[in-house]
DNA sequence: CGCCCCATGTAAGACGTTACATGATTGA
DNA sequence: TCAATCATGTAACGTCTTACATGGGGCG
């Protein structure tokens, strides 16, 4: 029975694909560079990997190199490739903006290496088509609420639709650098492998 | 024994200072109001709400008016009232801006009805004094992981940052029009009551 | 009467946090 | 030898999610 998959399952897939990496490497990749959204205590991070182990989307192999200190190295099993780039070209809901846009820009960073830059442009257009509306419906929900709210409640309001205004700004840019890069590169479309 | 208070119940007790109400009133409130970040569902605020009394935080009194179907109206006490005026004017660190944004916000948006626009005013000065060393902090990562990451990655991280140089700005703006209408206004800085 | 909304709750399970435990290796 | 770091884990506890349960009230 395949359960859904949490946030820092995500994370530790995206990473493992980048690099197949022990648990202590990728705690350290979470203490050194700065997703330190997610955390770096063992007892998120061993138990998270055991989860998606039992789902058959890693599997470990323990290192016989140099030191004899035994160390777990994890990679992707052709199951988790396939989660994972699931979870990244999943297009982008309305729900998901509310309160997930650390987890949309995971995925578009992942994507690249992950499902390739055209699928990565195809996140992008995505997350834009979605930031649309809700933009829209953020406006109209200040001005409904405008009047019950003290002021520092509507400032902080603005603020909120500033930094969202402010994402579809640089989803724009990110488009069109993305469409450049395309262009000059070879057109090679295909994933890793 | 006080244990520390979890994020849900900052945010109740904000709505419990701006307005005394029922659960069900919290519920809808975050259903409606886009503070969605916050669950709606009852498995989530009525045991918060329990905890929060266990506290001595807030009090429940049952409703005796009209209809003959229980309500039970909460609202803060004073040790409650003391307890989320000293969420609101702690200092903003740097951990805070991590992974706790929309907290940060949330206080803010609480902070002129629960302890008066001067108060208001020092949060945003000690935001804005956090934001500056945290996005040097964060230029100064890109550039050393820039040789490591893919383009996608590389553009996440940028967007990132504009996001949070954004809220910087957001910021200064917010304050010098704080600074304007308590000119304009009269100099009360004593919160309610 | 049946159905939906009001209003409150509970129970099981998943996930994260904190703190501790364990050993082996490296370096002073 | 003693401390620090590598590398992995466990246990207790708190919180959130999902789903269900309970009853009264209004309405067609």
């Amino acid at each position: 029975v395949s359960t859904a998959i949490f946030s820092l399952g995500y994370a530790l897939l995206g990473l493992l694909q980048q690099k197949p990496s022990s648990g202590y490497d990728l705690r350290k990749n979470f203490l050194s560079t700065s997703m330190k959204t997610y955390s770096d205590s063992p007892g998120a991070i061993y138990p998270a990997l055991r989860r998606l182990q039992r789902e058959q989307l890693i599997r470990g192999t323990i290192e016989e190199t140099s030191a004899l200190r035994r160390r777990q190295i994890f990679h992707l099993t052709p199951k988790g490739v396939d989660a994972l780039q699931r979870w990244i070209t999943r297009p982008v809901t309305r729900e998901e903006l509310v309160g997930g846009k650390d987890q949309i820009m995971l995925r578009f960073a992942f994507s690249e290496p992950a499902v390739g830059p055209i699928a990565s442009l195809e996140l992008l257009k995505s997350l834009q088509a979605a930031l649309l509306p809700h933009i829209q419906n953020l406006r109209k929900e200040l001005q409904a609420s405008q009047s019950t709210m003290p002021t520092s409640g509507r400032l902080a309001f603005e603020g909120g639709i500033r930094g969202t205004e402010c994402l579809l700004q640089w989803t724009q840019d990110a488009i069109t650098k993305y469409a450049k890069e395309r262009k000059r590169g070879s057109l090679c479309n295909s994933p890793t492998h």
